[in-house]
DNA sequence: TGCCATAAGTGGTAGAAAGTGGTTATTAGT
DNA sequence: ACTAATAACCACTTTCTACCACTTATGGCA
Protein backbone atom coordinates (compact mmCIF):
# COMPACT_ATOMS: atom_id res chain seq x y z
CA UNK A 1 0.00 0.00 0.00
CA UNK A 2 1.76 3.24 -1.35
CA UNK A 3 0.74 5.78 1.19
CA UNK A 4 1.55 9.22 3.08
CA UNK A 5 3.34 12.42 1.62
CA UNK A 6 7.34 12.29 1.87
CA UNK A 7 8.98 15.72 1.33
CA UNK A 8 12.18 15.31 -1.18
CA UNK A 9 15.30 16.60 -2.32
CA UNK A 10 16.74 15.78 -5.71
CA UNK A 11 20.36 16.46 -5.89
CA UNK A 12 22.42 17.67 -8.81
CA UNK A 13 22.84 15.07 -10.74
CA UNK A 14 18.46 14.28 -10.72
CA UNK A 15 18.91 11.62 -8.29
CA UNK A 16 15.98 11.17 -5.40
CA UNK A 17 16.53 8.93 -2.51
CA UNK A 18 12.89 6.99 -2.35
CA UNK A 19 11.31 6.39 1.69
CA UNK A 20 12.56 3.43 3.31
CA UNK A 21 8.66 2.63 4.33
CA UNK A 22 8.02 3.07 0.01
CA UNK A 23 10.98 1.52 -0.65
CA UNK A 24 10.24 -1.85 0.85
CA UNK A 25 6.64 -1.85 -0.41
CA UNK A 26 8.29 -1.52 -3.93
CA UNK A 27 10.52 -4.02 -3.02
CA UNK A 28 8.34 -6.38 -2.21
CA UNK A 29 5.92 -6.25 -4.87
CA UNK A 30 8.35 -6.15 -7.78
CA UNK A 31 11.68 -6.11 -6.99
CA UNK A 32 12.30 -2.65 -7.37
CA UNK A 33 11.26 -2.09 -10.85
CA UNK A 34 9.52 0.87 -11.19
CA UNK A 35 8.22 2.88 -14.19
CA UNK A 36 7.93 6.45 -14.28
CA UNK A 37 5.47 8.37 -16.31
CA UNK A 38 4.11 12.03 -16.94
CA UNK A 39 0.49 12.69 -15.37
CA UNK A 40 -1.91 13.34 -18.63
CA UNK A 41 -4.11 15.83 -16.32
CA UNK A 42 -1.02 18.02 -14.47
CA UNK A 43 2.10 18.92 -14.58
CA UNK A 44 3.55 15.87 -12.40
CA UNK A 45 4.91 12.64 -12.43
CA UNK A 46 3.75 8.82 -12.20
CA UNK A 47 5.56 6.21 -10.25
CA UNK A 48 4.48 3.06 -10.81
CA UNK A 49 5.44 -0.73 -9.81
CA UNK A 50 6.60 -2.57 -13.57
CA UNK A 51 3.21 -5.36 -13.50
CA UNK A 52 1.10 -2.45 -11.85
CA UNK A 53 1.82 -0.07 -15.21
CA UNK A 54 2.57 -3.30 -17.54
CA UNK A 55 -1.32 -4.11 -16.53
CA UNK A 56 -3.34 -0.41 -17.55
CA UNK A 57 -1.12 -0.32 -20.75
CA UNK A 58 -3.57 -2.26 -22.95
CA UNK A 59 -6.53 -0.05 -22.08
CA UNK A 60 -4.60 3.08 -22.86
CA UNK A 61 -3.16 1.38 -26.01
CA UNK A 62 -6.28 0.19 -27.08
CA UNK A 63 -7.39 4.19 -26.85
CA UNK A 64 -8.41 5.65 -30.53
CA UNK A 65 -5.86 7.37 -32.29
CA UNK A 66 -8.51 9.98 -34.03
CA UNK A 67 -10.00 11.44 -30.50
CA UNK A 68 -7.64 14.17 -29.74
CA UNK A 69 -7.86 13.79 -26.20
CA UNK A 70 -6.64 10.19 -26.34
CA UNK A 71 -4.27 10.86 -28.32
CA UNK A 72 -2.79 13.30 -26.08
CA UNK A 73 -3.26 10.56 -23.06
CA UNK A 74 -1.12 7.87 -25.27
CA UNK A 75 1.57 10.44 -26.02
CA UNK A 76 2.44 11.32 -22.69
CA UNK A 77 1.37 8.28 -20.49
CA UNK A 78 2.93 5.64 -23.11
CA UNK A 79 5.22 8.34 -24.36
CA UNK A 80 7.14 9.66 -21.34
CA UNK A 81 6.96 5.97 -19.69
CA UNK A 82 10.60 4.89 -18.54
CA UNK A 83 11.81 1.85 -16.21
CA UNK A 84 13.75 2.66 -13.45
CA UNK A 85 15.93 0.68 -11.09
CA UNK A 86 16.79 2.04 -8.03
CA UNK A 87 20.63 1.89 -6.64
CA UNK A 88 22.13 0.45 -3.85
CA UNK A 89 21.16 3.57 -1.93
CA UNK A 90 17.55 2.96 -2.79
CA UNK A 91 18.00 6.62 -5.34
CA UNK A 92 16.43 6.66 -8.71
CA UNK A 93 17.92 9.09 -11.56
CA UNK A 94 14.90 10.93 -12.78
CA UNK A 95 15.43 11.38 -16.50
CA UNK A 96 16.04 15.34 -17.70
CA UNK A 97 12.63 14.83 -19.74
CA UNK A 98 10.62 14.13 -17.23
CA UNK A 99 12.53 16.57 -14.90
CA UNK A 100 11.81 19.52 -17.49
CA UNK A 101 7.90 18.34 -18.10
CA UNK A 102 7.02 18.17 -13.96
CA UNK A 103 9.12 21.13 -13.52
CA UNK A 104 11.31 19.56 -11.01
CA UNK A 105 13.86 21.86 -9.42
CA UNK A 106 15.57 20.79 -5.57
CA UNK A 107 12.53 20.31 -3.69
CA UNK A 108 9.80 17.57 -4.43
CA UNK A 109 6.77 15.93 -2.86
CA UNK A 110 5.87 12.40 -3.05
CA UNK A 111 2.82 11.36 -2.52
CA UNK A 112 1.33 7.57 -2.02
CA UNK A 113 -2.53 7.07 -3.90
CA UNK A 114 -2.55 3.56 -3.18
CA UNK A 115 -1.93 1.84 -6.15
CA UNK A 116 0.70 4.18 -7.53
CA UNK A 117 2.61 7.29 -6.77
CA UNK A 118 2.87 11.02 -7.44
CA UNK A 119 5.26 13.45 -7.95
CA UNK A 120 5.58 16.83 -7.67
CA UNK A 121 7.40 19.79 -7.51
CA UNK A 122 6.78 21.17 -4.24
CA UNK A 123 5.56 24.84 -4.87
CA UNK A 124 3.26 23.05 -7.42
CA UNK A 125 1.62 20.29 -4.69
CA UNK A 126 1.31 23.37 -2.17
CA UNK A 127 -0.41 25.48 -5.02
CA UNK A 128 -2.88 22.80 -5.94
CA UNK A 129 -3.75 21.68 -2.42
CA UNK A 130 -4.18 25.33 -1.13
CA UNK A 131 -7.03 26.40 -4.30
CA UNK A 132 -9.93 26.56 -2.57
CA UNK A 133 -12.87 23.89 -3.27
CA UNK A 134 -14.71 25.97 -5.77
CA UNK A 135 -16.39 23.75 -7.27
CA UNK A 136 -20.10 22.39 -6.23
CA UNK A 137 -19.11 19.06 -5.48
CA UNK A 138 -21.47 16.50 -6.74
CA UNK A 139 -23.93 14.79 -4.41
CA UNK A 140 -21.70 11.35 -4.30
CA UNK A 141 -19.22 13.20 -3.00
CA UNK A 142 -21.31 15.59 -0.51
CA UNK A 143 -22.64 12.13 1.13
CA UNK A 144 -19.16 10.89 1.62
CA UNK A 145 -18.24 9.97 5.07
CA UNK A 146 -14.82 10.50 5.75
CA UNK B 1 -15.94 5.69 21.63
CA UNK B 2 -13.59 8.90 21.16
CA UNK B 3 -15.38 11.88 22.92
CA UNK B 4 -13.96 15.00 24.11
CA UNK B 5 -11.93 17.42 23.39
CA UNK B 6 -7.99 17.73 24.91
CA UNK B 7 -5.94 20.35 24.96
CA UNK B 8 -2.58 18.64 24.14
CA UNK B 9 1.03 20.40 23.70
CA UNK B 10 2.95 19.22 20.87
CA UNK B 11 7.25 19.68 21.52
CA UNK B 12 9.68 20.84 19.28
CA UNK B 13 10.20 17.42 17.82
CA UNK B 14 6.47 16.95 16.55
CA UNK B 15 5.41 14.60 19.58
CA UNK B 16 2.03 14.91 21.05
CA UNK B 17 0.83 12.48 24.19
CA UNK B 18 -2.55 11.06 23.29
CA UNK B 19 -4.50 12.11 26.48
CA UNK B 20 -5.50 8.49 28.50
CA UNK B 21 -8.36 7.90 28.16
CA UNK B 22 -8.40 8.06 24.21
CA UNK B 23 -5.06 6.02 24.33
CA UNK B 24 -6.75 2.88 26.57
CA UNK B 25 -9.58 3.38 23.47
CA UNK B 26 -7.31 2.68 20.59
CA UNK B 27 -5.51 0.25 22.29
CA UNK B 28 -8.35 -1.64 22.73
CA UNK B 29 -9.28 -0.95 19.47
CA UNK B 30 -6.44 -1.52 17.32
CA UNK B 31 -3.71 -2.45 19.76
CA UNK B 32 -2.56 1.36 18.88
CA UNK B 33 -2.24 0.59 15.36
CA UNK B 34 -2.99 4.58 14.41
CA UNK B 35 -3.80 6.21 11.14
CA UNK B 36 -2.82 9.92 10.61
CA UNK B 37 -4.50 11.69 7.59
CA UNK B 38 -5.42 15.12 5.76
CA UNK B 39 -9.34 16.27 6.13
CA UNK B 40 -10.08 17.10 2.57
CA UNK B 41 -12.29 20.06 3.48
CA UNK B 42 -10.42 21.86 6.18
CA UNK B 43 -6.98 22.27 7.44
CA UNK B 44 -7.00 20.22 9.80
CA UNK B 45 -6.07 16.03 10.22
CA UNK B 46 -8.17 13.14 11.23
CA UNK B 47 -7.05 10.15 13.52
CA UNK B 48 -8.16 6.50 12.92
CA UNK B 49 -7.52 3.60 14.23
CA UNK B 50 -5.89 1.62 11.65
CA UNK B 51 -9.09 -0.70 10.97
CA UNK B 52 -11.38 1.78 10.60
CA UNK B 53 -9.16 3.55 8.02
CA UNK B 54 -8.73 0.18 6.11
CA UNK B 55 -12.52 -0.32 5.88
CA UNK B 56 -13.20 3.67 4.24
CA UNK B 57 -10.26 3.13 1.46
CA UNK B 58 -11.92 1.01 -0.85
CA UNK B 59 -14.78 3.55 -1.11
CA UNK B 60 -12.48 6.53 -1.57
CA UNK B 61 -10.05 4.80 -3.81
CA UNK B 62 -12.63 4.00 -6.18
CA UNK B 63 -13.48 7.52 -6.75
CA UNK B 64 -12.61 8.44 -10.23
CA UNK B 65 -9.32 10.04 -11.47
CA UNK B 66 -10.83 12.21 -14.05
CA UNK B 67 -13.00 14.31 -12.08
CA UNK B 68 -11.22 17.75 -10.31
CA UNK B 69 -13.00 17.14 -6.86
CA UNK B 70 -12.53 13.63 -6.46
CA UNK B 71 -8.85 13.61 -7.53
CA UNK B 72 -8.24 16.10 -4.29
CA UNK B 73 -9.98 14.08 -1.81
CA UNK B 74 -7.95 11.14 -3.50
CA UNK B 75 -4.79 12.88 -3.04
CA UNK B 76 -5.22 14.37 0.54
CA UNK B 77 -7.08 11.57 1.73
CA UNK B 78 -4.80 8.65 0.83
CA UNK B 79 -1.70 10.48 -0.42
CA UNK B 80 -1.23 12.00 3.63
CA UNK B 81 -2.56 8.89 5.10
CA UNK B 82 0.42 7.77 7.50
CA UNK B 83 0.45 4.81 9.50
CA UNK B 84 1.65 5.75 13.12
CA UNK B 85 2.12 3.66 16.95
CA UNK B 86 2.56 4.90 19.88
CA UNK B 87 5.88 5.29 22.19
CA UNK B 88 6.39 3.87 24.99
CA UNK B 89 4.80 7.16 26.60
CA UNK B 90 1.49 6.78 24.71
CA UNK B 91 2.87 9.74 22.70
CA UNK B 92 2.80 9.81 18.55
CA UNK B 93 5.08 11.49 16.22
CA UNK B 94 3.36 13.64 13.64
CA UNK B 95 5.15 13.86 10.39
CA UNK B 96 6.43 17.18 9.24
CA UNK B 97 4.32 16.89 6.06
CA UNK B 98 1.14 16.73 8.27
CA UNK B 99 2.19 19.26 10.45
CA UNK B 100 2.49 21.64 8.04
CA UNK B 101 -0.79 20.91 6.12
CA UNK B 102 -2.54 21.28 9.16
CA UNK B 103 -0.30 24.54 10.09
CA UNK B 104 0.33 22.94 13.75
CA UNK B 105 3.11 24.18 16.27
CA UNK B 106 2.94 23.63 19.94
CA UNK B 107 -0.73 24.29 21.09
CA UNK B 108 -3.36 21.59 19.24
CA UNK B 109 -6.81 20.28 19.72
CA UNK B 110 -7.59 16.84 19.63
CA UNK B 111 -11.38 16.21 19.16
CA UNK B 112 -13.20 13.08 19.57
CA UNK B 113 -16.11 12.61 16.61
CA UNK B 114 -17.22 9.13 17.84
CA UNK B 115 -15.65 7.18 15.26
CA UNK B 116 -12.82 9.16 14.61
CA UNK B 117 -10.67 12.60 16.08
CA UNK B 118 -9.55 15.74 14.50
CA UNK B 119 -6.43 17.23 15.38
CA UNK B 120 -6.34 20.85 15.12
CA UNK B 121 -4.13 23.72 15.84
CA UNK B 122 -5.26 25.49 18.25
CA UNK B 123 -6.24 28.96 17.33
CA UNK B 124 -7.96 27.13 13.96
CA UNK B 125 -10.23 25.46 16.11
CA UNK B 126 -11.17 28.42 17.61
CA UNK B 127 -11.84 30.62 14.66
CA UNK B 128 -14.00 27.36 13.89
CA UNK B 129 -16.40 27.39 16.75
CA UNK B 130 -16.64 31.39 16.75
CA UNK B 131 -17.80 31.74 13.17
CA UNK B 132 -21.25 32.21 12.86
CA UNK B 133 -23.07 29.40 10.75
CA UNK B 134 -24.32 31.42 7.96
CA UNK B 135 -25.70 28.82 5.82
CA UNK B 136 -28.97 27.47 6.03
CA UNK B 137 -29.56 24.30 7.80
CA UNK B 138 -31.21 21.73 5.92
CA UNK B 139 -34.66 20.49 6.13
CA UNK B 140 -32.95 17.11 8.04
CA UNK B 141 -30.86 19.06 9.82
CA UNK B 142 -33.38 21.65 11.22
CA UNK B 143 -35.66 18.68 12.68
CA UNK B 144 -32.69 17.09 14.77
CA UNK B 145 -33.40 16.62 18.17
CA UNK B 146 -29.65 17.26 20.20
C1' DT C 1 -6.45 19.99 54.90
C1' DG C 2 -2.04 18.44 54.06
C1' DC C 3 1.05 14.98 52.72
C1' DC C 4 2.32 11.00 50.25
C1' DA C 5 2.06 7.95 46.46
C1' DT C 6 1.11 6.97 41.83
C1' DA C 7 0.48 8.16 37.24
C1' DA C 8 1.01 11.24 33.43
C1' DG C 9 3.59 14.53 30.76
C1' DT C 10 8.04 16.40 29.20
C1' DG C 11 12.70 16.61 27.87
C1' DG C 12 17.07 14.47 26.82
C1' DT C 13 20.43 11.09 24.97
C1' DA C 14 22.67 7.33 22.67
C1' DG C 15 22.56 4.21 19.02
C1' DA C 16 21.05 3.12 14.52
C1' DA C 17 19.55 4.07 10.06
C1' DA C 18 18.78 7.00 6.27
C1' DG C 19 20.24 10.70 3.24
C1' DT C 20 23.96 13.04 0.70
C1' DG C 21 27.95 13.80 -1.92
C1' DG C 22 31.92 12.25 -4.15
C1' DT C 23 34.93 9.14 -6.77
C1' DT C 24 35.93 5.53 -9.74
C1' DA C 25 34.85 2.52 -13.35
C1' DT C 26 32.62 1.30 -17.47
C1' DT C 27 30.45 2.07 -21.73
C1' DA C 28 29.33 4.43 -25.73
C1' DG C 29 30.26 7.58 -29.25
C1' DT C 30 33.27 10.14 -32.12
C1' DA D 1 41.73 4.80 -29.24
C1' DC D 2 40.49 8.54 -26.52
C1' DT D 3 37.18 11.40 -24.34
C1' DA D 4 33.01 12.39 -22.24
C1' DA D 5 28.99 11.06 -19.97
C1' DT D 6 26.46 7.93 -17.29
C1' DA D 7 26.03 4.63 -13.74
C1' DA D 8 27.40 2.11 -9.69
C1' DC D 9 29.70 1.95 -5.47
C1' DC D 10 31.58 3.66 -1.19
C1' DA D 11 32.02 6.51 2.82
C1' DC D 12 30.57 10.11 5.75
C1' DT D 13 27.38 13.19 7.97
C1' DT D 14 23.08 14.18 9.68
C1' DT D 15 18.66 13.08 11.18
C1' DC D 16 15.59 10.16 13.39
C1' DT D 17 13.84 6.85 16.70
C1' DA D 18 13.49 4.29 20.73
C1' DC D 19 14.40 4.26 25.35
C1' DC D 20 15.24 6.33 29.89
C1' DA D 21 14.88 9.61 33.61
C1' DC D 22 12.93 13.44 35.81
C1' DT D 23 9.44 16.73 37.00
C1' DT D 24 4.78 18.00 37.57
C1' DA D 25 0.08 17.08 38.43
C1' DT D 26 -3.60 14.52 40.57
C1' DG D 27 -6.01 11.70 43.69
C1' DG D 28 -6.58 9.29 47.91
C1' DC D 29 -5.99 8.62 52.62
C1' DA D 30 -4.88 9.98 57.11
Amino acid sequence: MLTGSHSINMDAKGRMAIPTRIRESFVASCEGRLVLTAHTQQRCLLVYSEPDWLERLPKIQALPDNDPAAGRIKRLWIGYATPLEMDGNGRILVPPTLRSFARLDKKLMLVGLGDKMELWNEDSWQELIEQPLDTELSPALQSLTL
